[in-house]
DNA sequence: GTGGAGATGATTGATTTTGATTGAATATAG
DNA sequence: CTATATTCAATCAAAATCAATCATCTCCAC
């Protein structure tokens, strides 16, 4: 190929490996390491040094380009639609709720199956910007307090500055998030401002933040985030890298993650509590 | 396309089967292994990690596209009696909306159906406190608000002193009600507290208070009546007795009454009026 | 020339992915 | 309804890939 016979720096091959990313979406570090001409080994130190300066994915066997920020899927692609993790993530949150707890449940599909898990427990108080949730929970016996807003049809919430008066009025124990994307760095992040300024409000009203948020949030960040001095209690998520955890923890954020037995286990749990 | 013979990473494969999903609807696991030459084991693991994420359905056998579905019954109303009536004074109560109006939706059936009915007019502001009317109005194109508050399950509104902040923050042009009884001497009245404090709220922030009423609340009071000192300023029934019209009329209340032809005559203006 | 800092390529053990095998679950035919 | 044939999910060994380590190489200053 064009290469001369000449050394490569680095920069100069960053430049070359990011083209082949851009002509193939996906390229493999044996494709990379046969078009530089230089070892796997030297790709691979390249590849882990791009990743971390966000400039690529890493995928296994090679990198994959990194798209800007994930477009919202519709609810109802989310919804139907049985994710193993998410019912995993939301079983074991169940956990963290008592009998008589004033609980505030987010948007998202994994904080609804969580709306959905709730009757085992006894006079729960629940607010809820969720009309899906709200949907859910219609019949249930708890106490259902709905905040009020402009309705944004794409994840079916109320959000925006008409939800603040309501919310300044109410304290809760816990509060359930979900969210698009989530970094060590900005916090939550999602993709419309009005939903962000909700999410923000509700957090500072809540004794304890609790993000329900599966693998494929972390490390994603999405259109806007929900304020600069972020603050978590838990994160349940179903897998976390090593990195992350340490510095959640740093940041005195607890970290549960959901095992595969997990949820059989609480399942059985709740069973019993469900008299 | 640079389909080389050789590996495939995953995030390739990924692709693949989605352009074989888009040609042809449903694939067979086995036609998707022998096209990316790979093990049906490893298929049906890409296939499963895809339906997780919300790809693809998995059907037995291989795999279809995802096709949006639209079963949306969310809030299932159940139409009580005097339904004809309650359509023709809900059809006869669009001619008081224009374009552009900042309009009050309250509970009951009556305004349900007039909810119904507001896909003909544009750029609405609806702000309401029902749930069935908001899961009405959410596949509409009009800007929605949800006033907040607690979940009342037999009107399914939201009613009680936490829908009075976001209350106190606008103004509607025009307030539909609805109403379990009405007489002249306490006005509207219904079974719960919170309900009646809610719906006084809403009357004061009012430019026009309208009463939707079938002729079997006219007459009944109910156990809570909504203030006192009560304002009407347009009342829309199927059949009302000469006495209370004319008290109302005394009132400077306007009483239309939904007339049997009223009904076709009106949606022929509102079919012109929906371009 | 000498020595150090930084980068490269090979090696190694650990991790991940893959494909074959198995018994269970599901669909199809009679 | 039962019997037969697919298809599935779980398991395991083999292959591929990874991250860490180490010896070597280059460049540059002294």
């Amino acid at each position: 190929m064009g290469g001369n016979g000449h050394k490569l720096l680095t920069a100069e091959r960053e430049q070359r490996i990011m083209q082949l990313l851009r002509d193939a979406e996906v390229v493999t570090v044996s494709a990379i390491s046969a078009a530089l001409g230089m070892s796997e080994a030297t790709v691979r130190r390249d590849l882990q040094a791009m990743h971390e300066r966000g400039l690529l994915e890493r995928v296994h066997g090679g990198a994959a380009i990194k798209q800007e920020s994930k477009p919202e899927p519709l609810f109802s692609d989310k919804e139907g639609q049985f994710s193993a993790e998410k019912q995993r993530i939301a079983t074991t949150a169940l956990t963290l709720i008592r009998d008589h707890d004033t609980i505030f449940l987010d948007g998202g599909s994994t904080v609804l199956m969580l709306a959905r898990l709730l009757d085992s427990f006894k006079a729960l108080t629940i607010v809820t910007n969720s009309l899906m949730a709200a949907a859910q929970l219609m019949e249930s016996p708890h106490r259902l307090i709905l905040t009020g807003g402009e309705f944004r049809a794409i994840s079916r919430t109320l959000v925006g500055p008409l939800s603040s008066p309501i919310l300044k009025n109410i304290v809760v124990d816990k509060a359930f998030m979900g969210t698009m994307g989530f970094t060590t760095s900005d916090g939550m992040s999602t993709t419309d401002a009005n939903e962000a300024y909700t999410k923000t409000q509700v957090m500072e009203r809540a004794r304890q933040v609790i993000l329900l948020a599966d693998r494929s949030k972390l490390g994603s960040s999405s259109f806007v985030t929900c304020g600069s001095d972020w603050r978590l209690d838990v994160l349940v998520t179903d897998a976390i890298d090593a990195k992350m955890r340490q510095e959640l923890e740093e940041r005195e954020t607890r970290v549960i993650v959901a095992g595969k037995n997990a949820g059989a286990k609480i399942k059985a749990d709740t069973t019993r509590r469900n008299r």
